[in-house]
DNA sequence: ATGGCCAACGAAGTTGGA
């Protein structure tokens, strides 16, 4: 079984390359972040055709995740709310950041990390709070069959100095900050493992390269996408890798998919 | 050396991304 995660940055403006990724990566499941689109106006045919079920929790302009999985998904749940109580999640739900549902026994959790804009502003509290929530919510799930967890999708976080190009100088930077990295290790803490690491260890793999200066052709890159997994998930996976081809695209999205396989 | 991204929205320029 093969499960993926691929931040599109548009599904409209990327339909096209994840058809064609599908069908030389025909994944069992694909879970995608920043889809950009309400519900009613998702491209649904070119996927269904290739025979996948969607789940698609979208809003206009920004964010947005979904799901495709070869196989229905039972258990399927939109946003925080239905886990967790009216008061923990007040109106953190009107982002669509969270999707997740169950396949062979294995609960699904997509998620789309708040970027945090710079260290310090509105935004970067935000995005610990919604982290803290996203530990209560995990905490919960947890407590539920499956028991199994794959938590997959864009996280906006390198959680150590091996993630990052260049990593000196960035305990100011979004993404790598001290509060940041803690926030995600307090979550792993549940009992998560990162799928990858299992596999590689040395640095130089990277998720995500920024569009300006160059980033990618000077592999300028983050290891940002990730999937956490619990013990007994991570103990079956037998690979992990990232797929640097679609980045190498014209008009790519500035992120790449990530694959893990049991 | 210069100026050097991309998408949505909506019809020019702003907002957000990371």
């Amino acid at each position: 079984m093969k499960i993926a995660t691929w931040n599109v940055n548009s599904i409209r403006t990327r339909q096209e390359q994840v058809v064609n990724w599908l069908n030389h990566n025909p994944v069992d499941v694909l879970c995608l972040q920043e889809t950009k689109v309400i519900d009613e106006n998702f491209p649904r045919s070119p996927f269904e055709s290739l025979g996948y079920n969607l789940y698609i929790y979208g809003q206009k302009s920004y964010n947005g995740v979904a799901i495709f999985s070869l196989k229905p998904l039972e258990q399927v749940i939109m946003g925080f709310a239905p886990v967790l109580t009216i008061e923990q999640v007040g109106n953190v739900d009107e982002q669509k950041r969270v999707i997740t549902g169950v396949v062979d026994n294995i609960r699904i959790v997509n998620l789309y990390v708040p970027n945090g804009s710079e260290v310090g502003s509105d935004k970067y509290e935000y995005k610990l709070s919604w982290l803290k929530l996203l530990k209560d919510y995990l905490r919960s799930l947890l407590e539920k069959p499956p028991y199994n967890l794959c938590v997959c999708g864009d996280f906006n976080i390198a959680l150590e100095d091996r993630d990052i190009y260049n990593p000196k100088n960035k305990t100011n930077h979004i993404m790598a900050s001290p509060a940041e990295r803690q926030a995600l290790q307090d979550i792993l803490d549940l009992g998560l493992a990162d799928a990858f690491r299992k596999f590689i260890s040395e640095g130089g793999h990277f998720t995500w390269w920024d569009y300006r200066q160059g980033g990618f052709t000077r592999n300028r890159g983050w290891r940002i996408d990730h999937h956490y997994l619990t013990p007994q998930l991570y103990e079956q996976a037998t690979n992990c890798i990232i797929d640097i081809s679609p980045r190498e695209l014209d008009k790519p999205s500035d992120h790449t998919p990530v694959i893990v396989e049991f």
